[in-house]
DNA sequence: TTGAGTTACGAAACCGGTTTACGGAGATAC
DNA sequence: GTATCTCCGTAAACCGGTTTCGTAACTCAA
């Protein structure tokens, strides 16, 4: 069925141009600011334009001109305000640029990931932008071959060459945390997380780094595995409290892991900083609106999206990037979850 | 600059009809399901477009048939987990009905707002689903204008006749939960909340209906405003213990408010549901996250998202509604943050 | 006045599908 | 053998813009 022709609602742009005197084409130079058309034309159309209200039919100009004026940005999932964070990020960095941005959320499943590839293939996109921590990556090499311009925001590490990509220091910040409860006199420091994403195994380096500068022995039974989810950090939680020599300072994963491992704490009839130190991960807006207010490690996730969708823009108008992969520094954060362990923990008489 | 005929990578319809050795628009056909073509005909269409990996140009499809394959929605924000519960309850629907979600974020600015109905007006769509709790709902003149088939969800009431609705009963929700409040022994009861949004409205309602049911005074000191974010309830819970007669327990207006109300609790050096009993609305994933766990009204937020993408395929359908607002039933969920307040109360010798 | 150089504008082709309307082949009926 | 009815398949028009390219008109110099 055709829509039918609507001569009241919806002009076209031939009638614009009937009414203005003018032809198509001088309209469509007009709506596009383009030069050749007399000022005194130009202003006829305009009051035209605004008179009868015309909008332009997008999909027509998305098949004429092949722009489709919107960027396509993928995440693995809207819960989290991680992925908040980022989105906000690309949000503003892309109106600023006169784009609009169409999101989807795969919630980690493989068809879901198809179905917005096909999507994107079909529709047309002037750009993505892909946050996907996890092996759906592997599917980028059809949207390269489509010649889609695209950025990677917290991947997995193995990217093509010709694609731009953001990270933050997760080294550093992982270094940093466990520097930081081992000045304040921890010994026993457990750490949840990986193996799977590339961050994570950087942030146990940054760890096992920071342990063995300060001479303190790497106990693999404290290296707890464990997703981005708050189920795991209880769950390795309740792990870590079970054994014979429980940790007494556990970082977590991340601001979300952390809640879990509160939540196991609390189960347990413990009390963070006075019984176990917590640090998190990504200072997300709950962390500090957490009881007690929880101690991370700063990621600028926002800043991140912004810086993705900064390369992808260049990548669109042409340029060429004099680099390929940015990496953000990450900060300590200190707030009330962190403190001194109890004194004489060797002998746990507390 | 126009895209090159990308002969390699991207087929158009007439190439796959060349080499099958067909039309174009037995290929249309074939693509689309439609009668009319001899099974060994649409076989090797079929193959041919498989071994070429052709995809249908969704602009132009657009453009001539008048339909996107997408619907679009548009919520307040993202960080919130309310939103985030709706929108999977949007986008499994559609993806059931083999349609697209086109997802976009207005962050309560009228801006953001015009943007996005400018592009639904630009680009076409085959629906629109707002979530929208605040004002903005006054634009929506504009899309009925266009004749977009349009779902609201948890709307503030006033409402065009002829456009989908769905709400949760915020009444009884409301009353449920300060029943439950009295039924423990408690009397000095606070809520926050309100005024600018209906379901907070109907909830207050249903807190004083009960509390008058129960013979207990309402006092309006105890009646606190706030939004829906976590910073209000801290805020109100500061307000409420520097009251000469401080409540008891406190009704926060949604499960972030009352994660705001813990970290004030806490800072005044007090427990739940020790000290106070503090009581959400929503019940996000997180509530049962929280230490204390949190007692709330649960909201079957995602259900009600089903339902509206429900009402809105109808429409789209050309079906006529039966009714055209829906109003999902709450449900007390009892967790660990509400008990008995403390005996002898009125003179507060505790 | 004429020729060269600009500028303003429009006719027509084009993007890649969908839909309409029609013709030809084959089946069935008589 | 011919008339009628289906079923297949295609030519051509169409959706509503953008882009190319040609030309008329206008400016300026000689």
């Amino acid at each position: 069925m055709r829509k039918q022709l609507a001569g009241y609602g919806k002009p076209t742009m031939a009638e614009i141009a009937a009414i203005a005197g003018v032809s198509k084409p001088t309209v469509s130079k007009v709506m596009n600011g383009q030069p050749g058309v007399a000022s005194r034309t130009r202003e006829r159309v305009e009051r035209v334009i605004a008179e009868r209200g015309y909008v332009r039919h997008g999909a027509a100009r998305a098949l004429s001109a092949g722009r489709t004026g919107a960027v396509n940005l993928v995440v693995k999932e809207l819960d989290n305000p991680y992925f908040a964070e980022i989105i906000r990020g690309v949000e503003e960095t892309l109106e600023r640029a006169g784009l609009s941005m169409i999101l989807t959320a795969t919630h980690d499943e493989e068809r879901r990931h198809r179905r917005w590839m096909a999507r994107v293939i079909e529709y047309g996109t002037d750009g993505a932008i892909l946050v996907l921590p996890d092996e759906q990556v592997a599917h980028l090499e059809l949207l390269r071959s489509r010649g889609i311009p695209m950025a990677l925001v917290d991947d997995r590490g193995e990217i093509p060459p010709d694609v731009a990509s953001v990270g933050a220091t997760n080294f550093a910040g992982g270094f940093a945390a466990t520097e930081h409860l081992v000045s304040l006199g921890h010994r026993r420091i457990a750490i949840i997380g990986g193996p799977s994403f590339k961050s994570t195994r950087e942030r146990v380096a940054g760890y096992r780094t920071a342990l063995q500068e300060a001479g303190v022995e790497v106990d693999p039974r404290l290296h707890q595995p464990g997703g981005f989810v708050a189920e795991t950090g209880y769950e390795a939680t309740r792990n870590l409290l079970g054994l014979p020599e429980p940790p007494t300072a556990i970082f977590a994963g991340n601001d979300m892991q952390a809640m879990g491992v509160y939540k196991a704490l609390y189960e347990a009839g413990m009390r963070a900083p006075e019984d176990v130190s917590v640090i998190g991960f990504d200072d997300l807006p709950i962390s500090r609106l957490l009881t007690p207010a929880l101690t991370t490690v700063r990621q600028p996730v926002r800043g991140m999206g912004v810086l993705a969708t900064q390369m992808l823009l260049r990548i669109i108008a042409g340029e060429r990037l004099e680099t390929r992969r940015v990496e953000v520094a990450t900060s300590l954060v200190v707030r009330e979850s962190t403190g001194p362990p109890k004194i004489d923990d060797s002998s746990r008489n507390g």
